[in-house]
RNA sequence: CGGGGCGUAGCGCAGCCUGGCAGCGCGCCUGCUUUGGGAGCAGGAUGUCGGAGGUUCGAAUCCUCUCGCCCCGACCA
């Protein structure tokens, strides 16, 4: 491809409304441009990079033994209704009317349109197990896209279900989507990892994610230094740890003291002259299961999500000032367990705690000397978010550091249900009618080019790994006008595209300058340089993106250093 | 949805407070010079000042409404 040709709208500047580094080296680079918030267009190098990764992941999943399918992008709320999601969905799911009034919506995820398709074409155990996957145009119309390609509301996902007789066969497929994945983040050339997750409200029985390790990702993960264990913080567990040995003498008794106005950690442990990890923080939730007090000790955060498993809740929120008053008797700020009616909920850690300090359930007042087993009861569970040294809940000697990751991929063992809701069903071998085992495994196709980046940039632009780049290589002749320079970059521009790499060569009439910022900004992994003075000794530079490294090499040799250097 | 901010040339921005010819840098076009890291000189083109309404002799500027976009928060297969 001749740059003079393309379409490559490279920008000087960072355009104002990028906050995040691959969003604003993909506008900058000319792969994207925005239409409305969280849409946008590819352009011409754009396009390129998402086909590799479309290449890959189709060749991946197709080695695996899935089947590319192509489902609709506006689907009939007949299937969502019966799966109940129709409801259960909310705004994310944009809703469209057809002329004859109609609903449909922009399907966010398909698992009703495949659930749909199987049922009606799959009777017996005889045909299964099957994995059909596509990779195809989802949208949801997220409160607030952000960050480019990495959070749009309408985006690229290969999406892939599969179908089972049994748990079993369902398991052995998902190792096999695991092992898979693996192979695609490989190849990608990303630093990753696959972390247990939530499986969130697609539900489910266990779940992975394959997380890219970036300081912009919006996830947060937890990683034990000793063994393999790794999830996100959002469910990662911490290391029981048994309640600590008491002596009854120092329990001391309980005081009442006045804090008027103080109401935080900070400010009750600040007043009081004590650490905030001597202090019970009393968090009161709204829950499908009632009002309940959350305890922890004040230096550390309840986990919602944690809580929301421990107590087997749909909903959790933190109550309203209105319901806390109720519930305590008191203003905001000054809860406590003792008294309380409702049922409580506490962290692990409150367990250590002798003498603590809590809310006294009542204005500008709380009681010092508190301690947890003598003066109230509360079921203890894990439920405080997991911070930086905490134990490994899986093995006995590692502790946990905290580390930020861009979520590509995830895999879910689904089980029945989707297939019970929208009786899918086969036969079994004994003629018994059964819904079927699925599994449903997710990549996000533009997240991953853009994950792909904010891990391979420097302050130029972009540094794309070869199987994700633009282009292998690409020519630049410093001088076009001049007849010499020219013949050589034809000659190797040609030579180069023979071999079967795909070559992009700068012929623009434009400074030097102006040439290699755009090459570093596009980040080809290798560029030939040829120009005049080299040329007279007979030599062209090769040079790699990553790195640096400038080598001189013979005119006649530089088809195969190109090569070489690619490989290197 | 709550809080904050921004819409002025293709891009990045100033001008608005205190109303009076629509500006700057980059890019773009023409010519000459230049040609290994975003060139120099000379000339040139480009705007419903997001939209609608109002106040005023006069509105980018003040007022009202509206649309879009961004940030923080809540939310999130």
């Amino acid at each position: 491809m001749r740059f003079s040709k393309m379409l490559l709208p490279t920008l000087k500047e960072d355009p104002s409304d990028a906050d995040v580094i691959s969003q604003k080296l993909m506008m900058r680079s000319g792969m994207i441009r925005k239409v409305a918030a969280g849409i946008y267009n590819l352009l011409p190098l754009g396009a390129r990079v998402i086909a590799k990764v479309e290449g890959i992941v189709r060749a991946e999943m197709n080695a695996a033994g899935a089947q590319e399918v192509v489902m609709p992008v506006v689907v009939p709320s007949e299937l969502w209704k019966e799966s109940g999601r129709w409801e259960a969905y909310g705004k994310e799911l944009l809703r469209v009317k057809d002329r004859h009034d109609r609903e449909f919506c922009l399907a966010p995820t398909h698992e009703e349109v495949i659930t749909d398709m199987v049922r009606g074409a799959v009777r017996s155990y005889k045909e299964l197990p099957l994995n059909l996957y596509q990779i195809q145009t989802k949208f949801r119309d997220e409160i607030r896209p952000r960050f480019g390609l990495m959070r749009g509301r309408e985006f690229t996902m290969k999406d892939a279900y599969s179908f089972h007789a049994t748990d079993e066969c369902a398991a052995r497929e998902y190792k096999n989507m695991f092992d898979t994945y693996s192979r695609i983040f490989e190849r990608c050339g990303l630093e990753f990892r696959a972390v247990e997750a939530d499986t969130g409200s697609i539900g489910g029985a266990f779940s992975h994610e394959f997380m890219v390790m970036a300081d912009t990702g919006e996830d947060a993960i937890a990683f034990c230094n000793a063994c393999s264990y790794a999830a996100n913080v959002e469910r990662a567990g911490i290391r029981a740890t048994a309640p600590a040995a008491r002596d009854s003498c120092v329990e001391k008794n309980i005081e009442r003291v006045s804090t008027p106005g103080k109401k935080s950690v900070e400010e009750v442990s600040g007043f009081i002259k004590t650490s905030p990890k001597n202090l019970i923080k009393t968090l009161i939730y709204d829950t499908d299961k009632g009002v309940i007090a959350a305890l922890v000790a004040g230096n550390f955060d309840i986990n919602e999500m944690k809580l929301k498993r421990a107590l087997g809740a749909e909903r959790v929120r933190l109550a309203t000032d209105e319901t806390v008053t109720k519930t305590t008797g008191a203003p905001t700020g000054f809860a406590g367990p003792m008294g309380l009616k409702c049922r409580i909920a506490a962290d692990y850690s409150v367990r250590q705690i002798v003498n603590g300090i809590t809310g006294a359930n009542a204005a500008d007042a709380h009681l010092t000397n508190v301690n947890p087993a003598r003066d109230f009861k509360a079921e203890y569970f894990d439920i405080r978010a997991v911070v930086n040294g905490d134990g490994c809940p899986r093995c006995a000697n590692g502790t946990l550091a905290i580390r930020r990751g861009i979520e590509v991929g995830h895999i879910f063992k689904l089980g029945a249900k989707y297939s019970e809701a929208m009786k899918a069903t086969f036969l079994d071998p004994a003629g018994k009618v059964r819904p079927f085992i699925m599994g449903c495994y997710g990549i996000g196709i533009g997240r991953t080019a853009a994950a792909s980046i904010e891990q391979n940039h420097d302050e130029f632009g972009i540094i794309w790994p070869r199987p994700l780049a633009p282009f292998d290589c690409e020519v630049l002749p410093v001088n076009v006008k001049d007849a010499g320079t020219m013949k050589a970059a034809e000659a190797l521009y040609a030579a180069l595209k023979d071999g079967g790499l795909e070559v992009l060569m700068d012929d623009r009439d434009d400074r030097a300058g102006v040439k290699f910022k755009d090459a570093d900004l596009i980040g080809i992994p290798v560029r030939v340089t040829i120009g005049e003075r080299n040329l007279k000794q007979g030599l062209v530079e090769i040079k790699k993106r990553r790195g640096g490294e400038v080598t001189l090499v013979r005119v006649d040799d530089a088809a195969g250093e190109v090569r070489k250097a690619l490989e290197g």
